[in-house]
Order: C-alpha cells, then structure tokens, then sequence
DNA sequence: GTTAATTAACTAACCAGTCAGTTATATATG
DNA sequence: CATATATAACTGACTGGTTAGTTAATTAAC
C-alpha cells in the first residue's frame, strides 16, 4: 500500500513571512497591548515559532515599531495626494475624508493602532514622537489648511483654525476608541453610518457661514 | 556632647497610608501603564517598602481597581446630583458641564483614568464592565436627557440624542487623552480656556435651533 | 550535497507576591 | 515621669513563575 508522503512540517516562505508576522502582530497587539502580548503567541498566530520570528524582527521593541510605521504611512500618503489634487468647495473636502476614515475604521483593523500608541507613548517616547510628527502633526496640516481656506473664501464661520481642528477630528478618534474598548460591551454595536450622518450634520451648522450667526460677527 | 536622636528609619502612618499609596499607584498606573508598573517602584514612590504595600492592597489588580473606583465615585455622584438641581436653559446646563469638567481635567490628575481604562480594557474586562456601566452609561444619560429635553423644548435642533452626545463627548476625550499623551511634545501646551470656547461655538452653532437650519427641517 | 529556513530546548532577567524578622508607637506599671 | 511590655506597622530578602531573546540541531528545497 503505498503511503502518501507525509506532509512537511513547514515551508520556507522568506517572501510571504514578514506580512504574515506583521498581521500576527497587529492583531494581537491590538487585542492585548504590548506588554501582555508575547511573543510566542505572535508566532504562534503566524503559524511559526518564536525563533523564526527573531529571524525577520530583532526584537518586540523593533517589531511594534515596524507595525506602526508599516500600517500607517500607506495611507498617510494617499491622503496628503487626495488633499492636494481636490476641486470642488472645502466642505465637500472634508466631507469626504471623513466619510473615507469613517469607512476604514468600520472595516480593517488598523484603526486599533492609535489606542495602541495612546496606551504605550509613557514606555515608548521613541513611537510616540515618530506618530506625533508623521501623524498628527500632517493631520494637524491638512485640516487647518482646509479650515484657513475655507474661512477666507467664506464657506466657513471664522473659528480658531489652531483649536477647531480637534473640534473635527474628535468624533473620529472617539469612534475608533469605542470600537476597540466598549463595543463588546453594547448589545448592539455602533452604526458607523449614522456616526457620520450625526457628525457631519452637527459640524456643519457649527462651521456654514451662511446660515447667518446670531449678533456673533458684528463688522 | 549630646547626640541628636536619630531620626526613625520609618513612621506609622496607618491612616494616611492608603491614600497615599492611592495616590502613588495613580500616578505610576497613567505613567507607564498597568503591565509595566512594577509594585516596588509604586512602593517607592510612596515612600514605602512593598511588603507595606500587601499589607493594604492584596495585589496589583485589586489596587488598580480600588485606584479607578476611588477616583471616579465622587465626581459622579456630584455631576448626578447637580443635573437633578438645575434651572435656567438646557443650553447654560450643558455648558456648566463642559465647563467644569474641562476645568478638572487641566488641574487634577484623575483625568489620566480614562487612558488607564482604554489601555487595559482587554485584559481588565471585569474593570472596563465596570466604567462602561457607571461611568459612560450615566454621562450617556445624562446628557441624552439634556438633549431630549432641549430639542422638546425648541431650545436645539433636532439631533439624534443617541448619537450625538458622543460628539459632545468627544473633544472632552480628546483633550483628556491629548494631557496624558502628546503634551510633552508640544512646546506651547494646550489652552484649555480656549478649548472650551472653540468647543462651545462650534457645539452652540451645531445645535440652536434659532439659527434657521438650510432647508432640512421640513416638518 | 549544500544551504537557507525553521524548530525547540535553553538561559538569563525580571517581577508579583510571601514571610520571618525588625522597629516605632501605644499602653501598662511602679 | 521613667521604664517595661505588647502590638501594629513596616522592611527587605527570597521564591516561583513567566517570558524576551539565543542557539544547536533539524528539515525543506534546489
């Protein structure tokens, strides 16, 4: 009876690995936070053992970074080239980066690194600079651009661009915070859509400057 | 030549004691966060050795819980008690809370517990159950009732209560994680007056119902 | 057969929690 | 008031378990 060959107890994937171990990695750094995560339990979601993983990554330190760095800078860039080649008024601009964010923070699990940078920046100065400049500070930009321009051309109420910002971008933070602490916690979960209809209504009659404030600008 | 008595290598303090650690651990648990504080440095920074430390905390989770529990009571049953005393507009009552609650995030440290309670929420459920039943649920409420009330009354637009108190509550959020995050990188921090009074522009102007909304309320 | 990829067993360091012993303070006694 | 005794408060060295990181041996692949 001739035996089937038995199946090899791994392969050698050098190519495919270091997303897999990324993945891995992500995926539970999210779901424990850096400290509880180990790095046995990494490798063995990837479907490797530790050894190997020390083979792609020098170190739990090293690899937190690669996850932070690999996960965002994607998606800063196609944001920052959406923002420069825009027509059309500036509320439809930012209309249409929070609809977008909205919509991947509801889909892909990226949107757990920001409480992963929140609960580590005490122990990583290091990532928490590197998320501070590339991160907030280009989001920061793009946002006050936006709220400048819009001002000047009239679309807007004259708020304190400097501080509005937050105003703007803290209905989304909230968002991806909630879904990674308190959404096991609801019985029925957030509808994103709603989410951002609420928002977008709420922060419109707060920024339109058509709808003719009350004794506020007095020129 | 009479020597001065040594002074003792240590005090009883058995009723100063558990505040102190309290306090102590508070600030250890915001700094570094839950794994990588260590008993002896929250000891330390007591003033203690950490056998004393045992002596009024059975261990590490129970002194995190005792730490969230003791910071939070108080505040909430105050915020309760107020809210069921108000009179004036629905509007003054919102703003009073936004107020004081900005006021008490840029003085005390108890606003580093929000952090805390994100950052373990995967591994303290027990813990997070417990914020999200005392703590979210009850300013939930209490600030849909506001919005219910307000919008029953004429005095805001008609939001949906259900969403929106989450874009009241977000720049709060923000603001509360932003101290205990990125403050340090910035050279000029944060001006919390000017915080609430962006915020209570845009929230106002989102939500006054006498500013004519542009053709979306067809009754 | 050679080599690169992978494994699994190992080491060294760290830390929560324990406990036998020490010291400050309160109380009793003369 | 001085001194002895009792006890509550406190210390710090130790233990057991966990885990980041290492390495010698093993296996797939060409």
């Amino acid at each position: 009876m001739p035996t089937t060959p038995p199946a090899p107890r791994w392969r050698r994937r050098s190519d495919a690995r270091p997303q897999e171990l990324l993945d891995a990695a992500l995926e539970t750094f999210v779901e424990r936070g850096y400290a509880a995560t180990n790095m046995d339990e990494i490798a063995r979601r990837a479907g490797v053992s530790k050894g190997t993983l020390y083979l792609y990554y020098p170190g739990k330190a090293e690899l937190l970074k690669a996850v932070v760095r690999q996960s965002l800078l994607g998606n800063l860039a196609e944001a920052q080239t959406l923002a420069s080649a825009h027509s059309g008024t500036f509320r439809e601009l930012l209309n249409y980066f929070l609809g977008e964010f909205t919509r991947r923070i509801s889909r892909t699990n990226i949107s757990g690194i920001p409480k992963l940078i929140l609960a580590e920046s005490g122990n990583f100065p290091e990532i928490a600079q590197f998320y501070f400049d590339e991160v907030i500070q280009r989001a920061r930009k793009l946002i006050t651009d936006i709220l400048r321009q819009g001002i000047a051309c009239g679309e807007f109420r004259p708020v304190d661009p400097d501080y509005a910002w937050r105003m703007i971008v803290a209905p989304l933070v909230l968002g991806v915070l909630w879904k990674h602490t308190f959404q096991p916690f609801e019985p029925d979960g957030l509808d994103f859509d709603r989410y951002l209809d609420c928002q977008l209504d709420m922060l419109a009659h707060g920024l339109v400057a058509s709808e003719v404030p009350v004794g506020r600008n007095t020129p």
